[in-house]
DNA sequence: GCAAATATTTTGGTCGATCATACCCATCTT
DNA sequence: AAGATGGGTATGATCGACCAAAATATTTGC
C-alpha cells in the first residue's frame, strides 16, 4: 500500500499538498501539481477509501437491507440499486436478513452510521421504532417500495401505487370481458399486498361487479402457494374465468395449476400478476402483469438517500414513483364463451 | 455518534480500558468492566467499523465482482456469497460491471485493499493481468466458478468440474436412448462453456456416437439466443431427439421454440440444461438440468479469500467444489420411437 | 510492614487521509 | 524601499479506534 506520505515523499512536497492535488482543493503550483502527478503515477497510488472516509466524517457506501431471495425481485432491485448508487459515486453493501429481523437488527446496528452513510430498506420485516432509532443514530433510513399510504409517512419512503397497480389489472380483466375473476392476495407482510387487492376490489365495484371474498385467496409470495391456492380455488369456483395475483411468482403458479388442470391459458382461464419480473417475459404463455418501474423506484431512492445524508431533504418525505403500467403479453384474453 | 472516549468518560475511565473491555483485550477489573458495560449500554455506543478497519490495517468487508445481470444465476449467487460472508462476520460489497471491463478495472482500482480487503470475482470478463496487478496490490483476488482448467491456475480460484457436468448430461440423454441430439453452446466468454461442450462431446464418443458439429450451435447467454438457434437448429436437423445446452437460459429458450414449433417437450424432443438456476423448477415442463453447487461454490470462495487474506493459503490455488449433480425434472424422456 | 510480584489502567503513538491555519517569499504599490 | 497582497506549501490537529509499553494499584510473601 502506497501512501499520501510516500507520494509526497517522491515528489518532494507534504502530503497536504498532494493531498490538495488529488482533491482539486486550495492554490499548488503548476510544476508541482506536475511533479506529485507523476509521483502518483509511479507508485500507483491509490487513496485508501477508508481513510478518507475517517477523515471527512462520511463513509462512500450506502447499505441496501433487503429481506429475502425467494422471489426474483429482489434481487432485480438489488442490482438497479446498485447501479443507481454506482452513478453516484457510492458502493453499495447488500445485506440480505432472510425475512430474520435479528438479522436485519444486526445489520443496522453494525454498519448504520458507521461503514455506510445510509440505509435502503426493502420489505426487510423490521419494526418501524427499529428504524427509527437507526435514523436517531444519524444514519438516514429510506423506505421503498411501500404501498402508497394515506396517512403522512413516519419515515423518508419511496413509495408506488400499487392500488392504481391492483385496478390496472382488474381493469384489463374487466375490458376483456371477465366477471368472473378470482384473486390470489399476498398475505406475508401485513399490508403490502392490500393496497394492490384494495384497487383491484374497488376497479370491480365501480364496473358494477362485485367481488366476491370467496375468490380471494390469501397466500405466501411463492409460485408454490399459487399453485395450491388456485387449484382449490378452481375446484371451488368453477365458474371463474380469470385469475388475478397481487404478485407474478403466484401468477406463474396459477398458469401452472391450470395448465395441470388440463385447462389452457389463456382460452380457458386468464391470468394477470403485478410486478413484471423477469420470468414473467419467459414463461409460457408469457405473462400479462402491471409492471413497476423498477429501475426508477431504486434510482429515487438512492437519490432521495443521499438527499437526507447531505441535508438536502427533510426527514418524513414521500416520494411516489410514476404509476405501474400494464404489459400485455399472452396469458389474457376474452372469457370462452360458454355453452349453457 | 457516540464514540469510545464519551463512553470512557462516562464510566470514568480511559477509551484504552473501554476497547480492553469490548475487545476483551488485556485485563479489565470486574466492577470497572460493569461500569464500562453500562455506559456502553446507556450511550447506546456502537464501534465505528471505519475506524476500527483503519486501525486494524483491515476492513470488515468483501467485494464481489459479477459481469452481469441477464443471467439469474449471478444474482442468486451474489446473494449466497454475502450470506457466506456474513457467516464470517464480513459484509459484501456487490460491484456490477454490466459486462464493461473498464466499470470492473474502476471498482478493482478504487476498493481493493482500500475499502474491501480481498475480491470475489464471478467472471467479470476481466483481463488477467489486471486482477494480477491487483493481487500484488495486496488484495487477494479469488476466481470463481472458473472452468477445472488443465493446467495450474494463475490466480486462486475455485473451479466446478463442467467436464463432468457437460458428461453427465450427455449421458443422461443417452441413457435415455437419444442418438441424435443437438448442441446449444454458450460463446461470449471464450472458455466458459468449452469444458461443458467438451464433456458432453466425449461422453457421447464414449458411447459410440459421433456428435457432429452441424448439430451444435455457439450462442450468448439467453433466452432468446436458445430460442432462436432451436428454430434453425430443428428446422436443418429435423433427426434431433434431444438438445443439450451448456446453459439453463437458452434450454429455457429451446423449450419456448420447440413449443411455438408445434412439438412437445419431452415427448418429441428432450431439453437439458447445466446451472439449476430458480427458473429451471418453475418452467413447464420442468427443466432437467446438471446443478452447479452454487451454495457451496460460493461459500467455498468466501472462505478461499479470507484464508488468502489471513495469510492462510499461498496465492495460486484450486479448490475444486463437488461435481455438478444430475436434477432430473420433466423436460427429458426417452426419444418416441420414429415410424418409418 | 515493606519489597517484590501481580493486577489494572493510562499514556501516547498509529492507521491514512482531510482541512484550517500559519508561514514563506515573490511581486506590486506608493 | 517598506509595506501590502496573495499565491504556494507546510504544520499539526483531527477523525475513532487499536495496542504496546509505561505507570500506578493492589496483593502477596516473609
Amino acid at each position: 500500500m502506497t501512501t499520501l506520505s510516500e507520494v509526497a515523499r517522491l515528489a518532494g512536497v507534504t502530503s497536504a499538498t498532494v493531498s490538495n492535488v488529488l482533491r482539486q482543493r486550495g492554490k499548488v503550483g503548476e510544476q508541482t501539481r506536475q511533479r506529485v502527478l507523476e509521483a502518483v503515477a509511479q507508485l500507483g497510488y491509490r487513496p485508501h477509501l477508508t481513510a478518507r472516509a475517517l477523515a471527512e466524517g462520511r463513509a462512500p457506501t450506502l447499505a441496501l437491507v433487503v429481506s429475502s431471495i425467494a422471489n426474483p425481485f429482489y434481487p432485480e432491485f438489488a442490482l438497479a440499486a446498485e447501479r443507481a448508487a454506482r452513478e453516484r459515486g457510492r458502493f453499495l453493501i447488500v445485506c440480505n436478513t432472510n425475512d430474520d429481523p435479528d438479522t436485519g437488527r444486526a445489520y443496522l446496528d453494525q454498519i448504520a452510521g458507521t461503514l455506510s452513510d445510509g440505509v435502503l430498506i426493502m420489505n426487510a420485516n423490521l419494526p418501524m421504532d427499529e428504524l427509527k432509532k437507526t435514523e436517531q443514530r444519524g444514519a438516514p433510513v429510506v423506505l421503498c417500495m411501500w404501498e402508497k399510504p394515506d396517512a403522512p409517512p413516519e419515515l423518508p419512503c419511496i413509495a408506488v401505487d400499487f392500488y392504481a397497480a391492483g385496478a390496472t389489472a382488474a381493469q384489463h380483466l374487466l375490458g376483456l370481458g371477465h366477471r368472473h375473476i378470482g384473486a390470489l392476495v399476498g398475505s406475508k407482510k401485513s399490508g403490502i399486498h392490500a393496497e394492490r387487492y384494495r384497487g383491484f376490489v374497488e376497479a370491480c365495484a365501480a364496473a358494477g361487479i362485485k367481488h366476491s371474498l370467496q375468490s380471494a385467496r390469501y397466500i405466501g409470495d411463492t409460485v408454490e402457494a399459487g399453485y395450491q391456492a388456485t387449484m382449490t380455488l378452481l375446484r371451488e369456483e368453477p365458474a371463474l374465468t380469470a385469475i388475478f395475483a397481487s404478485n407474478d411468482l403466484p401468477a406463474l403458479g396459477a398458469m401452472n395449476a391450470i395448465a395441470d388442470l388440463g385447462m389452457n391459458v389463456p382460452r380457458d382461464i386468464s391470468v394477470i400478476g403485478i410486478t413484471d419480473i423477469q420470468w414473467a417475459r419467459v414463461s409460457r404463455p408469457a405473462l400479462t402483469t402491471v409492471a413497476v418501474p423498477t429501475e426508477e423506484a431504486a434510482r429515487m431512492s438512492i437519490d432521495l438517500l443521499l438527499a437526507l445524508i447531505e441535508g438536502r431533504s427533510p426527514s418524513p418525505v414521500m416520494r411516489v414513483t410514476a404509476t405501474p403500467q400494464l404489459v400485455q403479453r399472452a396469458s389474457t384474453a376474452a372469457p370462452r364463451k360458454r355453452k349453457g
